[in-house]
DNA sequence: CTGAAAGCGCTTACAG
DNA sequence: CTGAAAGCGCTTACAG
């Protein structure tokens, strides 16, 4: 152990241009990999920051030439694990870029997200992947292009001129309508819950449109609890209007799988004489019984093409705003059946 | 807009000095919020920097202060909502205390882990929280211990020389052997899968131990599949020993979802004929049929122990190690019965 | 309470 | 290909 074991006595590139017998700048080039220094001197300098355990310092890197290689991610909840999932894809592929990602939770609060935010732009990201949480004004999002802050929204937008990576709610929609319609299904509930923001008007809409074009009411939206814990017991909720679906299609998988449980309480046999449709095709879908049909948005694809935006808005910040929106697609498992007579 | 709308007209804290008529000092003073400074000064500096829109630059400080307000959290798959669990808790600590996350994903594998690690030095983040990937040494900790790198280990230990929240695993065993065993249950099987590290080893222990408390024999150890699609179809490995059990505990949810998916299928019905117990106690627990019996490890609390606990040792870095270990809680819900005619 | 000076560890032109 | 100098935007003693 050298002598001097103070915390000071961290090691410099001025350290290891002398160790190497060369000068600091020349140090510098070897570590950023130019070409424009010879093999032999390279060796020597990576020798020398070997030996001596030199650690890049990127703070002092990101003063000088302006780049931090952070990219800051803001979503609503972690607990959730389909932000988890879109978050494993961000991180997946910015870390392949070299970069490493500064996270934050909004809580789906503007209030948080503005801090947050600031935080962000503090700490000197490069740019930002967010999703927005619920009543994002767009006037927040011109604020931050005037500030000419890299940003791509995901899974939710809120403005056309930032780039935005998702998937194509509607037409997943259409695609559970298209199924159970092909079953025999006239009367399909819609359960939803959560915040209100652009992803939950295209499922609505997709919904409506879906059913419109088949000629079917659309007025069965009904209201689940946010809280997970509570919407099995809320399954009664879906009959109480004057017409009592023969199927369900949900917002999200979480609503599907408590729905499950739910009508299984209420004497339903799901898949039987009731059919249900997910949202998302999350890990459990395929371990539960029955199996549920559910439509996939894969949110770790989301994540990746999310993470894909922003590298390339940061090498080209004037190039125009980009969507990325994958399709969905519909896992048939054994939640729906043909209709029946409705369970009485 | 400004004429001067070209990057580098970054507002500085220069800027907001002059603007207020005091020194860069006394701007730099206003801004650590400290006691120093008078009322009226201070107010007139921060008009200046409302006005002039001046954002704080982190990076810049940390290279004179040797703070970054930067903790690095690595974790083996953020797919995993437990370990998303984890992260939320915490992330909300971390976030409370004025700092933010570098999150990276070690993949459970140890040279990622390296990588990792070396990227989270050079960006300066003031310590670290990870869950050691399996197969960590301790020399390599031992080596973070020697860089001066504040650390903690959460749900995982390697070494007692460095702080550690997780959870009383064994404790937890016992409690769900306990729970069979009061109903009768003699021939328990313990399911697992996955890497080996501590947290396998204490469970296997518990699970041991417990057992031999009981008299009952702990030989049943059935090694599942560790993609999670794969289990239900696993379930039938639980009947291929001499002895047929009566009951099974998980090495988790994950296991226990799968197996109830099952066992199911085979015919069995969990907390009839068939008693299951899972580990972790998941969101979905509550919501599968029947109500998944578990016991709870509440990685939330973990993470916010794991924080706490790094926050601690930046303020007293030399303080002797510490180890935060929660209670875990049998959460009884239906999927265990008293003991039956063996199924079959 | 405030000001002038030095320095954190890099990168960036600019000469050679 | 290499060296000497300046500077990124802060904070830290040190005087006043």
């Amino acid at each position: 152990m050298p002598s001097e074991d103070r915390k000071k006595s961290r090691v410099t590139l001025l350290d290891v241009a002398r160790r190497a017998n060369v000068s600091r700048a020349t140090a510098s080039l070897v570590i950023r990999k130019s070409p424009l220094v010879g093999a032999e001197t390279r060796a020597r300098v990576e020798e020398a920051m070997r030996e001596l355990g030199y650690v890049y310092n990127m703070g002092a890197a990101r003063l000088r030439a302006e780049r931090s290689h952070t990219v800051g991610v803001i979503v609503p909840n972690l607990t959730n694990p389909f932000f988890a999932e879109l978050l494993s894809g961000i991180e997946a592929v910015i870390d392949a870029a070299g970069m490493v990602v500064i996270l934050a939770n909004s809580g789906d609060l503007v209030e948080r997200q503005d801090t947050v935010m600031r935080r962000m732009r503090e700490h000197g990201v490069d740019g930002v992947i967010f999703c927005p949480a619920a009543g994002t004004e767009r006037q927040f999002l011109h604020q931050l292009i005037e500030w000419h802050l890299p940003l791509v929204q995901a899974l939710r937008h809120i403005s056309d001129e930032v780039d935005y990576a998702g998937a194509d709610y509607a037409a997943g929609m259409r695609q559970a309508v298209d199924h159970l319609a092909s079953l025999g299904h006239k009367s399909i509930a819609f359960a939803v819950h959560g915040p209100i923001h652009s992803a939950y008007h295209e499922r609505i809409e997709g919904f409506r449109e879906a059913m419109h074009a088949r000629g079917l009411d659309s007025g069965l939206i009904v209201r689940m609890p946010n809280q997970t814990a509570q919407i099995p017991s809320a399954a009664h909720l879906l009959f109480e209007g004057v017409e009592r679906p023969t199927a369900v299609i949900c917002f999200n998988d979480v609503i599907a799988l408590g729905l499950n449980a739910g009508l299984t309480d209420l004497g339903l046999k799901v898949g039987g004489n009731f059919s249900l449709i997910g949202f998302d095709d999350v890990a459990e879908a395929d371990v539960i019984r029955p199996r549920l049909t559910s439509v996939s948005t894969a949110p770790v694809t989301i994540g990746e093409n999310a993470a894909r935006l922003l590298l390339d808005r940061l090498t080209d910040p004037l190039a125009p705003p980009r969507r990325v929106v994958t399709e969905t697609q519909l896992h048939i498992r054994q939640s729906c059946g043909p209709i029946a007579v409705p369970a009485g």
